[in-house]
DNA sequence: TAGTCCAATGAAAACGATTACCGTATACGA
DNA sequence: TCGTATACGGTAATCGTTTTCATTGGACTA
């Protein structure tokens, strides 16, 4: 089967590609009848022009590429729903990355996104999420980016001075912590995430901040730290309930560690929020199925693909844009937290 | 800053551009000395070959694409997780393509998938889950999928005969029914889902199946359709628990439905298992976040999508594949759903 | 020693579009 | 009737690769 192409359509419509072309772009002025005429040739043979040879020639693929550390992770869908539906109403298409958090495979990434020429990349997670990088794979992006725009979601790279859109983290996290103190505890854990990637430490930080401001003690053997999934909320909780003193509020890092720290304490036989209080972060949609709903910060999740993807079209395009783009996020009070009883 | 080109490579490397295009794909001897110094001069100008220009004449992209309704239900990122890792290991990049179930939407993509001549296409949802599908829909699709290969995921076109990987619904259910009437159930009722889509209609089915076989009544009441959210399933279950006669267990056409389903059962004040049996379907993340862990039916989900992408990069190459391959579910048992107890 | 074959390479023609540049028909005013 | 502006149409170069075909110089065989 023979592939069609604007020669095949020119013949056949009795004129020449160009005007095959202008009709398919609305380049130059076409004779209303020469118009129809290449129009129902394309009809009829559903001709679709080769988006490669264009691009080839544009140097505009209309692709773009998403790199993100875990799509399971229900935080994710939701930036990918915004950027996406964003990316679809300005011809974007969007390759969708799962780099597991691994930084070879966003290297590899990163190279095969360069050579099927996206136009733009959207980059979240792995290296831009550790505290400490080393120069190459900070280099390799920072390179990168100075051939293809991208956007850094969430994330940063030391010194890189690359463009970034993110969530106000210590923001967020000081309204959670300031959430409990409010409602009177005063023996506040903070639980998960892993210890040197920067989520983590940004919540640390701010957690520490609101106690100290507040005069309230801190614990350091209250701060745990593993993963940031649900298994080690879980067994993060199960440790602390199992020291003689135990705390009447858990700051969790995100929703996975939340929900797994809620199990961990109705298995010990508590009740949430009644005998403690346990707020997440992120706003999941786990948050909501939970069995007590979970108090949790909202990042604006799908605003924070969607304006990723809009600022990405405008450097697309050569635009300048702020190298920061911060949104604001917001408390949810929900039903796993309450007002300090003492027991 | 001028993109350099295999030219420039040959020109300093003192070849050829046939001899650079040699070494590049390793496709017909090099001399030993030359390949080094050809290398050398790509490792120098950190040179990667134009992805399009060599897809257009090789005529494979080493891209798939990927449409699917709603990233953001937990199902579908395992699906994809699964396809994705298949789809790296044989050098394929996936374009994510969330319809919303929108069958414009669907069109749309679909005919962006082909202008961009991706290598082939992964089909979720939408219009093959539905029940009756306008010619058009049909027609576009199948019209499509000679062009090139596609494959159906969970869901079919009637007369079509397009390649399908599916999970057996009909036995997932059967499994699940069965569950319940083995601890005892005799009052069994079936919520959720859209009631024109497979999937609902595909479980409803298995479901009067399991019970005329058991010879348990079945009311037609007691089944319940809306759509396949946490709400519906919510809203679903509190109708039931208002009649004035209540089931004492319920199977819901998805996990989304049975998380709303034990909510509404708890927020009436049922405890769970003890008055009331819940089993889900997909074993979805949910299913274990869910307090009680909910029982429901796995349907093998990221192998849904590796093995998709396994057989289509076979069709690809142009191997002869079934035309159906069916994955079994398993029943997971876990804590919502118990022996029936007399009230 | 002549003939054969193969490894190693280069020149040029694709692949399927866009587009710069030039050519021509038509209409219009003088 | 002629000159000229207007409105298109056509040709060919271009994008950056791969690939076919031809060429060359040995090495090997008979």
């Amino acid at each position: 089967m023979k592939t069609i192409t604007v020669y095949d359509i020119a013949k056949e419509a009795n004129v020449s590609v160009a005007t095959v072309s202008r009709v398919l772009n609305d380049t130059a002025p076409v004779k209303h009848s020469t118009r129809e005429k290449v129009n129902a040739v394309i009809k009829k043979y559903q001709f679709q022009p080769n988006a490669l040879a264009r691009s080839l020639i544009s140097k505009a693929t209309g692709m773009i590429g998403m790199i993100l550390p875990d799509i399971t992770n229900p935080f994710f869908p939701e930036v990918f729903k915004g950027a996406e539906n964003e990316a679809r109403a300005n011809g974007y298409t969007i390759f969708l990355c799962n780099s597991g958090g691994d930084y070879r495979r966003e290297s590899d990434y990163l190279s095969v996104l360069k050579e099927k020429r996206v136009d733009g990349i959207l980059f979240l997670g792995g290296r831009i999420n550790l505290s400490r990088c080393s120069p190459e794979m900070v280099n390799e992006v920072v390179e990168l980016s100075q051939q293809i725009p991208m956007i850094l979601i969430n994330g940063s790279l030391p010194k890189s001075g690359l463009h970034r859109v993110m969530a106000d983290e210590a923001a967020g996290a000081e309204m959670a912590v300031q959430h409990l103190i409010e409602l009177g505890h005063q023996e506040i854990a903070f639980i998960g995430g892993v210890d040197y990637m920067t989520p983590t430490i940004h919540k640390v930080k701010a957690f520490k901040k609101k106690m100290l401001e507040n005069r309230l003690r801190i614990r350091e053997e209250w701060i745990l730290h593993q993963d940031f999934s649900v298994k080690s909320g879980k067994e993060l909780m199960t440790r602390l309930l199992q020291g003689h003193e135990r705390p009447s509020a858990v700051f969790c890092v995100n929703d996975f560690n939340a929900v797994g720290a809620v199990k961990a304490a109705i298995e010990h036989g508590l009740t949430i929020p009644g005998e403690m209080s346990i707020v997440g972060y992120d706003d999941t949609p786990l948050s909501t199925t939970l069995i007590p709903e979970l108090t949790t910060v909202t990042q604006q999740t799908y605003e924070l693909g969607r304006q990723s993807v809009q600022l990405l079209h405008q450097m697309i395009h050569g635009e300048k844009i702020k190298k920061i783009t911060a949104l604001q996020p917001q408390l949810v009070v929900r039903q796993s937290t309450a007002p300090y009883r003492k027991r």
